[in-house]
DNA sequence: TGGTATAACATGGGAATTTATGGGAATCAA
DNA sequence: TTGATTCCCATAAATTCCCATGTTATACCA
């Protein structure tokens, strides 16, 4: 049994005819190792979908719940409307998810899907997206680090 | 179970045909002992691949996980960058791993690849890179020098 | 102390397994 | 029934497992 998870990489799946993608080997590996479930959402920041555990959205509800914070009114119109759009994804025996009509069309996906790992949490998204979102990051945090500079070599094609 | 481990020494292994390399002994005594696992990611500062523990950006993540950072902008794009890019590397039962095709390209590697230790990181370096590497270390270390280290203590013990 | 036996390691190659993905049949909802 | 969802089987490619071999390091012994 493992000590730690984390969504990680980048990897994009084909989306099928019927609207089915595989869910990365290992994310189902996750999922499995925690007993938990995935849970995905439209993004409140990015055209994306956004997915983690059931057992990270259950934190956050605690949390909420317990909350003496008498500013956190905001993050309680953002967590209603994470709940109110979430829905749990389980995959078929060969590892596959049905996004609902919903989700695709607000990251725009149509026939391929890229899932980013973030750690508690991933997204996926739509190619062309996420290919200049990810340049954008790059760019910003390089503008914010001087200390970092931009690799320029090995990177071939 | 040890209490601390550092990734040392420098060593070069050969990278086969099927993108396979050997992870030195003794980083996989130091996975053993800790129980994590590798991850692999680009170097953000240098034409290399960049390795540590699971464990450190588990790390990472748990700082994160608070509500507070649930809906962090700011941190949206950090973890992006370093979990996207970010891949679990587990070896077989004779000690390889198998690097992808983007993390070779990175570091420009091919054929033989050089670990280096870091500490709680460790590097994989491109051969010819990693000569022109230390050289240009190694001076810059020196050139610094004496204004690290006071030259006229005569008090010194 | 030199030399040899033994164990650990790096590395090659083939077999077995896992993955991603397509398509058909079965099941379900209204 | 129609359209959709789920389940199951098939396949090609990629990945992992396993065994074999040469090499290096370590231990041991005379």
């Amino acid at each position: 049994m493992r000590k730690t998870f984390l969504f990680m990489d980048t990897v994009s799946n084909k989306v099928d005819a019927k609207g089915r993608v595989s869910l990365p080997a290992d994310y189902r590996a996750i999922v499995k190792d925690t007993g938990s479930e995935i849970v995905c959402y439209r993004s409140l920041s990015s055209p994306c979908i956004e997915g983690c555990l059931e057992d990270l959205l259950d934190k956050l509800a605690s949390e909420m719940e317990n909350s003496l914070d008498f500013f956190s009114a905001a993050q309680d119109d953002l967590t209603n409307l994470i709940f109110g759009d979430a829905k749990r994804y389980s995959f078929d025996s060969t590892g596959r998810i049905m996004l609902s009509e919903k989700l695709l069309a607000h990251a725009g996906i149509t026939d391929s899907a890229v899932f980013v790992g973030k750690g508690r949490k991933f997204q996926i998204w739509n190619t062309e997206n996420w290919v200049q979102e990810e340049a954008r990051i790059r760019a910003e945090v390089f503008k914010n680090r001087p200390s970092i500079r931009p690799v320029n070599s090995g990177e071939a094609k």
